[in-house]
DNA sequence: CCTATGTCAGCACGACTGATATTC
DNA sequence: CGAATATCAGTCGTGCTGACATAG
């Protein structure tokens, strides 16, 4: 059992180093970086927090602040001052950075779509079984 | 159809991201990075040409030669000429090189393991089910 | 002559640590 | 005053492209 577990991971690690450098490759043909998409998606639903766009990206605040400042000059999110808390700032995202962020997804994801195309109906299902599971681990190593 | 595969490639892409930090804070604990426990892996069996490490790998050649020259300098991989075409470089894993790599993996698989553990059992049959898929997903985007 | 293989040079991106305001 | 929030400055790792030497 715990050998059995020690052999999974080997073979998740493995593949998931590789389904990375994959998805960058996908990933550049835009104009915006997998890390902006990310940030992006992440306040599309509301403004955040400089920290925890860090904490959920598990990311450095620094490193944050970097992607939150190059984002601000390409005019597709904007700062703004959080009432609550003069500390704080809100990060909020532009029509712009909508529309672009979009653009982005639509074409990534029909990327990753035709790929996913090639696997067999029992090949998909598979993959689609271990996301939660997936997700959880990830949850589960990010403590 | 389509649409369900959309609908999957958005969650896959998603968790995927997610994963990339994960893997990295696995790997922080050690003196060898990700990529050059990968690469040592990958010639633990046998000599691999520099171009077909970087194929493997999803890197370009030169970005390959690049961890091949720190590898070396850190004496744990040597270049050897390959007897059949003096253009290829053979690279050849060192015994300080496999006890590293062995020690490296140990730690990796151990934490990966602990959090795999977190996981039920169906839970962890979903990623294991999951795995020859995706190493076909991988396949298909690596052209 | 054209291709394949590997290396070198120069560059870009994106993370990090450490130091510094500012506000709670 | 100590803690939290964000930023700035400087550094490092690791990928890339383009140019080049050498061998098939």
């Amino acid at each position: 059992m715990s050998e059995n577990l020690e052999e999974l991971a080997s073979r998740y690690r493995d593949i998931l180093r590789q389904a990375v450098y994959l998805v960058r490759s996908i990933d550049a043909e835009g104009e915006l970086s997998t890390g902006q998409v990310s940030t992006l998606n992440m306040i599309s639903a509301q403004p955040m927090r400089v920290s925890a766009i860090a904490r959920y990206a598990g990311i450095r605040v620094p490193s944050s602040t970097e992607q939150v400042i190059k984002l601000e000059a390409a005019g597709l999110v904007e700062r703004i001052t959080d009432e609550s808390d003069a500390r704080a700032v809100l990060v909020r995202i532009t029509a712009t950075g909508r529309k672009k962020l979009g653009e982005a997804n639509k074409r990534r994801n029909a990327n990753m779509a035709a790929a996913l195309g090639t696997l067999s109906a029992g090949e998909q299902l598979a993959v689609a079984n271990a996301i939660p599971a997936i997700a959880k681990l990830n949850a589960a190593l990010k403590s």
